[in-house]
DNA sequence: GCGTGATCTTGAATCAGTCAAGACTGTTGG
DNA sequence: CCAACAGTCTTGACTGATTCAAGATCACGC
């Protein structure tokens, strides 16, 4: 398992130290893009055994302070989490069942971030939500009616 | 107080039953911008004496689901309310105080809707929310360095 | 005015997330 | 290789926003 290695020289290089813990969330979140809170648990205890809830939050957040992984939050979900970080990409949110999908930025690659009047704000970051149906749920959706 | 009579209309427009605490919310959300829920409480009661939490709850969901107030609810926030509906704008949000502001979508009118790849969910409405510091918070942080 | 269904009150419950204190362990220097 | 010191993890209590449920009340059409 390579996985295992790159993801320790990615926690050194982070200057964080390399536990069993951190190795697991890391896989986690790598192997299932945005999970919430509650499935990494689960993901990291099947793996491990028993790991405290507060270790799994310790470990997200400063993974997050980091850089190594991003946490993400629609509106009507708990925190989610994924391991693309570094490019500019966006979601689409099921507003049926809440799937989430990833979406390349549309208009290049710093994009959207000229806001016609930002009041003053100095903005550092353009964060796009898509709101719709998935596949599935669009499908359902036209049957009912 | 005009503003009472307008607001009885746009719940009767809504279909919605005229009462003491809609026309209090309606009137505390259009009053006080990006307002969150325990805000409201606070001004309708300040307003109406005693009133339940739960029916301000309720309250704010009705005209949410009518399309007379519209809910954000940005990363690492509680629920918030405006009043301004309708037209298409986004949020700036600081990151050190939380505070919010109005954008005007800089893409044109149905902006950004154009997502490249939707992986083929049907998008309706693209929401867009910068992150940055507000002009006080940007002022504090550079005294600071 | 009256009846009915929508709305409000009350009070308990849930759930994600946070706090705090002590036990443990990865890392660094000797 | 070992010890010591942070940095991490465990445990267990706690918070605060939001939701649920059941009964009382009220707005509106007749």
């Amino acid at each position: 398992m390579p996985d295992t290695m790159k993801f320790e020289e990615m926690l050194r290089d982070a200057g964080l130290r390399v536990t069993r813990p951190r190795l697991a969330v890391l896989a986690a979140v790598t192997d299932h893009p945005h999970v919430d809170t509650g499935s990494v648990i689960s993901v990291v205890r099947s793996d491990l055994g028993e790991v405290s809830h507060q270790a799994i939050y310790n470990v997200l957040s400063a993974l997050t302070d980091a850089g190594l992984v991003r946490c993400i939050e629609p509106a009507g979900s708990v925190a989610r989490y994924e391991a693309r970080v570094g490019d500019n990409h966006h979601h689409v949110v099921c507003r049926s069942c809440g799937a989430i999908a990833d979406v390349d930025c549309a208009v290049g690659d710093a994009p959207c971030l000229n806001a016609s009047d930002g009041h003053g704000f100095v903005i550092d970051e353009a964060e796009v939500t898509y709101w719709g149906l998935c596949p599935s749920c669009s499908v359902r959706s036209q049957v009912a009616r």
